[in-house]
DNA sequence: AATCCACGCAACCGCCGAATT
DNA sequence: AAATTCGGCGGTTGCGTGGAT
């Protein structure tokens, strides 16, 4: 119910994309905007399905890709955000501005699994087989936090920092959003910092998850929020979620915690 | 030189939530 | 309010390439 067919079984086009098929998708972008990927491949004449045509844009031909070369700060930052946010790969590409969800997803599962796994061992939490923190239904709401509690998750929406917003443990509330949807809704928090070169911005992080147990216990990042079994309400007060909303001087213990 | 194998990456698939009708 | 459509995400697959045998 309420799911389109798939579009890929209509003798479209599949597998690699030609030069001339991306230049068709390129010029009709540039020249109609992004969006509407169902009804694009018609209008620009591409005999391929919209979903292909948005990653094929998204991952390789807007502007501003970075490809290959992911630097040492790039590394370590996805290590330390995987470490919070497992495998939410397009969380992890919004904090990193020209890299896509797929490049990380793909450079975590070739290169940075198996060095955790050898720095590590077998049983390191932060192996991509690792179960996620949240299990979105039922049968995960052992770990979640009780609901109509201050804790409940926050939601996680890949929201992309590419604006340079530097806020440090003082005054960050005046400091810009990074874009329109940014405006804060209550249950997020709403805050970006920065490491050297790397802007970040920490909406959308699901607390619950941060409690999970093993984004803590051995991994290379959740224990910077404090140590594993850390209380509920140590977060919160942490956070800045529990108290008077202002959040002020938690953020900037967190920050500070994590860096 | 030929074959095999492991690796990296691009692309596909299915599901889900948000937005729209 | 319910049904439908759209956009996005994470997991997985398959192909091309380079190194080893």
């Amino acid at each position: 119910m309420g799911r389109k067919p798939c579009c890929a079984k209509e003798g479209l086009n599949r597998g690699a994309w030609t030069a001339m098929e991306d230049d068709i998708l390129v010029s009709y972008i540039n020249d109609h905007g992004e969006g509407k990927w169902g009804s694009l491949p018609k209008r620009a004449g591409l005999n391929r399905c919209g979903k292909s045509c948005r990653l094929r844009w998204l991952n390789y031909l807007r502007p501003g890709i970075k490809r290959g070369n992911i630097s040492n700060d790039e590394e370590e930052l996805i290590v330390r955000l995987h470490g919070l946010l497992g495998n939410r790969w397009s969380l992890i590409a919004g904090r990193l501005p020209g890299r896509t969800d797929n490049e990380i997803k793909n450079y975590w599962n070739t290169t940075l699994s198996k060095r955790m796994l050898q720095s590590h061992g077998a049983g390191c939490s932060n192996h991509p087989q690792a179960k996620p923190p949240l299990p979105p239904q039922a049968g995960g709401e052992a770990q979640a936090p009780p609901e109509g509690t201050s804790s409940s998750p926050i939601r996680t929406k890949a929201l992309r920092c590419t604006n340079t917003v530097l806020a440090v443990a003082e005054g960050f509330h005046e400091q810009g959003r990074a874009a329109p949807e940014h405006v804060a809704e209550e249950d997020q928090l709403g805050d970006c910092l920065s490491i050297g070169s790397i802007d970040l911005d920490l909406e959308g992080i699901e607390l619950g998850f941060m409690m999970s147990p093993w984004s803590g216990a051995d991994g290379l990042g959740g224990q910077h929020f404090g140590a594993p079994g850390t209380e509920a309400d140590d977060l919160e007060e942490l956070l800045g979620l529990g108290g008077d909303g202002d959040g002020h001087g938690g953020l900037g213990d967190l920050e500070l915690a994590w860096l």
